[in-house]
DNA sequence: CTAAGGTATAGAGTGAACTCGAAGGTCAAG
DNA sequence: CTTGACCTTCGAGTTCACTCTATACCTTAG
């Protein structure tokens, strides 16, 4: 596949494609004689991977570290283990965090509902 | 409370202070006679507030706006609560997309876990 | 009174993650 | 064989969110 399609199959610009193969996040790019990216399919589920785990905090940087270890796993599969669980942690963390911030705003929410409310019976 | 006060009760830095100040996100601020400024005591959970939002992904603008219909819950009521419930909706989708990624790397991660043990096995 | 350390402003610098544009090679249609 | 839509690299520019520096004023202990 050419970058045109990987880019309209997931939304992220040629640009940015390129970006994140220099940054190590898209290794698996062959070329074809004329010198164009050719993507396998593989590639828009690696980029959504990748655009993901971004949407949640990470730095490329970090998502770089856990592809590396998910690549690596015939070499270093205790290794790999280890690292997911920690990015669980930190995703479990976060559900945590999301968790207790909806509640916040849910009160805040319903606060300013029953305000409106009294608003609008001193307008009638 | 001074602002080296703030920062310690935070782990925010003076400057980054001063800076969300001049982004809009800390309104009550006054000032000594020598110009020093001078924090209530609610500055530390609002910017707790600010901190936590933007680690859920929030940028400090979309913050700004949260805060600001919060602020203006006296005049506003009800666009308030909408745009609360809006923030709310995000942070629910973000939680749904967290959990689905918790599920993804926790099967990533046993199958490492297993592929380690099998190596382990052929060692012995 | 002085020295150390806290505070002020303004503005420059940083790093991450894009985002864009120029200059040029490739290709398929007409 | 040209036109237009692709593709390439490279390097500059942008935005965000800090982070730091310079310069200068304020405060408190010795």
């Amino acid at each position: 596949m050419k970058i045109s399609e990987l880019e309209q199959r997931t939304g992220v610009s040629r640009h940015t494609l390129r970006y994140y193969e220099k940054q190590g996040l898209l290794l698996e790019v062959s070329r074809r004689g004329n010198n164009y990216r050719d993507y396998p399919e593989q590639a828009v589920k690696r980029v959504n991977m990748v655009r993901q785990l971004k949407d949640l905090g990470f730095s490329l940087r970090e998502i770089f570290d856990v592809l590396d270890a998910l690549r690596k796993d015939t070499m270093d599969c205790a290794q790999g283990a280890v690292l997911m669980a920690q990015k669980r942690a930190v995703v479990d963390a976060k559900i945590a965090e999301l968790e207790a911030l909806r509640v916040l705003l849910t009160e805040e929410q319903q606060q300013l509902e029953r305000s409106a409310k009294e608003q609008d019976l001193q307008h009638q």
